[in-house]
DNA sequence: CGAATGGTATTTGTATACAATAAGCTATCG
DNA sequence: CGATAGCTTATTGTATACAAATACCATTCG
């Protein structure tokens, strides 16, 4: 991470999604590779990473722009992503160890503490949701699978949803969970992958509603 | 496609398809560059497009390899493409126009000729198979579903199994395309689904018997 | 004899200069 | 007045030199 094109990529990323780099308006790698104090090279690595996790887009004579989301982008990234953790609950269930059950069980219940504290602890809440999903991920042991699906949940639009919850979106976040681990515990992929589908679902359609009184984008319920 | 970075990107896949550079083997930046007449910066390039490919993968200390496939993996991408051409099926069928419809019918049809020759022509049915396939995905209109399919069936794995078919297999292949066709036609998105699902699993399939015979990568039925 | 240490060679990372290409502008012609 | 050809500027692409990191090997020390 000391390397120039990691900072340049990250630099440029939270410039993204800060905002700081407008939706839509063109960069220029001159500009940026000032902007993070390195030179050209590492900035062109950077910017073809965030190209294809769709942070920026190229037009046709190779000019980069700054991505910009609609709600659809939202809706197909959701979809996309819901498929995606459904396929990889089912094949986790096929698959997990005992050792890797009593971890997500242990990420569970720290999340469950995070709620239950006098006043939610949002960031303990979204760093064992992570991990929680991070295991199944693992269990499903499918490297191209878990590739796209960092590309769902990377994304720009889902990313500035990510950022405030409503307890009760919580609380069920955390009794899906707890309904995946049963469905593990029988090994029933098909349970696994549907209470995942209806997880995935549940968090999108949470946003969308929040939204829809509430056009900022980035201030709305959307805990997975 | 004439600059440096493109030519160079085109010939070590090419290289990597046809074993001219071994599985497993490491490839340096410098040697690479070289071979393809440029130098290192085009080819620092093409590599880190075809490690998202996953043509090549890098270790820990950033050394580059020509990845190498088994089995499970060919698996593996067929079972996520599977999933992922029956929800552009699916997608499609709620959104395919008069026109998309047509020109679909269009290329079964020359695929259907390209079968009924005396002699199958295999290049016009792959052809007429390709834009077929893409006119479903246009027709699905996700970007996002777009790119990761093109991840899955891009794949060394698939594009090695791609190169020799029966007849009776192209011959299924036509009719399951006939099939989605009537399932477009009556804007029945699962049925779509579906019949996509069996299309690509019977091609998976076809693969994995004519392999357990003939233990030769590259020497096997696999039309979708 | 094995492990740790240091030096050397190999390989990748970065900066920079220059080349090629595309965009924008101005002047000219229909 | 509008379009377009040609020039100028802005931007990206490529080559190359050098810096940094890593691997490889030999040597020494426990």
């Amino acid at each position: 991470m000391s390397r120039a094109s990691d900072r340049a990529y990250d630099h440029i990323r939270s410039m993204i999604l800060s905002g700081e780099l407008q939706s839509g308006s063109q960069i220029r790698e001159e500009a940026l590779a000032e902007l993070c104090g390195v030179s050209r090279t590492p900035v062109r690595d950077a910017l073809r990473r965030l190209e294809t996790e769709m942070f920026v887009r190229r037009n046709e004579s190779q000019r980069s722009f700054v991505a910009d989301w609609s709600l659809d982008d939202l809706e197909d990234a959701f979809q996309l992503r819901a498929m995606l953790e459904a396929h990889a609950a089912k094949r986790a269930a096929a698959r997990i160890s005992r050792d890797q059950l009593a971890r997500m069980r242990f990420h569970n219940a720290q999340l469950k503490q995070a709620i239950d504290a006098s006043r939610p602890d949002v960031p303990k809440f979204l760093d064992n949701n992570r991990l929680f999903h991070a295991l199944i991920l693992e269990a499903a042991a499918s490297e191209r699978l878990a590739s796209m699906l960092l590309q769902v949940t990377e994304q720009p639009v889902v990313l500035r949803t990510a950022r405030q919850y409503d307890l009760e979106n919580l609380r069920r976040s955390h009794h899906e969970h707890d309904e995946v681990l049963i469905a593990f515990d029988n090994r029933d992929g098909d349970w696994a992958a549907a209470v995942m589908t209806a997880h995935i679902r549940r968090a999108f359609h949470a946003y969308a509603e929040a939204h829809s009184t509430n056009t900022e984008i980035g201030k709305s319920n959307m805990a997975a």
